[in-house]
DNA sequence: CGGGATCCGTGAAGATACTG
DNA sequence: CAGTATCTTCACGGATCCCG
């Protein structure tokens, strides 16, 4: 699985820091990309102010903004209904539907293991600051 | 790692509806804890000075603070052999095995998808600058 | 309704120097 | 070798107001 995936060290040639790790990074983080992406693929066709509701604690502008760079990277569409009042509705692309879906096993595992990262975070915090109080 | 407390009310209640997508953002987000489970995935046990080469671009601070924080969570497990020099050696938990298996996926897309990103930055690029000059 | 513009605080990340 | 310690910078994200 993790078989044929490419080399994070890519033998150093200078020009090397266009890894594609970070430009995956520069797509996804930001702490709604992920959400908004998932929430476009399950709710279909989807508009700006069910997207505020669906996401919740983001504001106005990181909504915009978050849905404005998915869009310039060719993951979103946006799709301008000129009618009175505006409706904007915002879908996936094809090659997004893929990411959709590996984001999706991403939640999961996140929600399989919640338990387990918190206990290993309580213990960390418990033995540090026992090593603090020595 | 997310900054500004979006503060969730400190009362339970149905509004305590913090999605687990947020918690897996702050374990994996941040410019450097994707490239280091990957590369510790790969490499197996690995060490310190390793890491520094193999993360390209990484300081020697924010490698320390990333394999903290991983380590905290319970994704590695970090090994002190007490000899002279030190050694310290890097692995991955279980369940971080599993997470590293997702990554690579997502990693996969990315490399796949590069090139229609790209364009599609620079379609939508061109179109806005079209727009400011109307 | 679906944004844009502006101001501002804070934490993430860089640079540099030192250490057991 | 494998880290700490400090100082500084920067851009992410929140709050607020405005607009077609």
């Amino acid at each position: 699985m993790s078989q044929g995936h490419t080399d994070v060290t890519v033998q150093a040639g200078p020009l090397d820091h266009i890894c594609p790790l970070n430009e995956l990074l520069d797509r996804i983080s930001g702490k709604w990309a992920i959400g908004i992406l998932t929430l476009v693929g399950d709710r279909g066709p989807i508009r700006f102010t069910e997207l505020e509701r669906g996401v919740r604690g983001i504001s106005r502008r990181m909504l915009t903004l978050t849905l404005r760079n998915l869009e310039r990277d060719g993951l979103l569409v946006r799709t301008v209904h000129p009618t009175v009042p505006p409706k904007v509705e915002y879908s996936l692309t094809p090659e997004a539907r893929e990411l959709a879906a590996i984001l999706a096993d991403l939640t999961d595992w996140a929600l399989r293991h919640r338990p387990q990262v918190a206990r290993a975070r309580a213990e960390y915090d418990a033995r540090a600051q026992a090593e603090r109080e020595r």
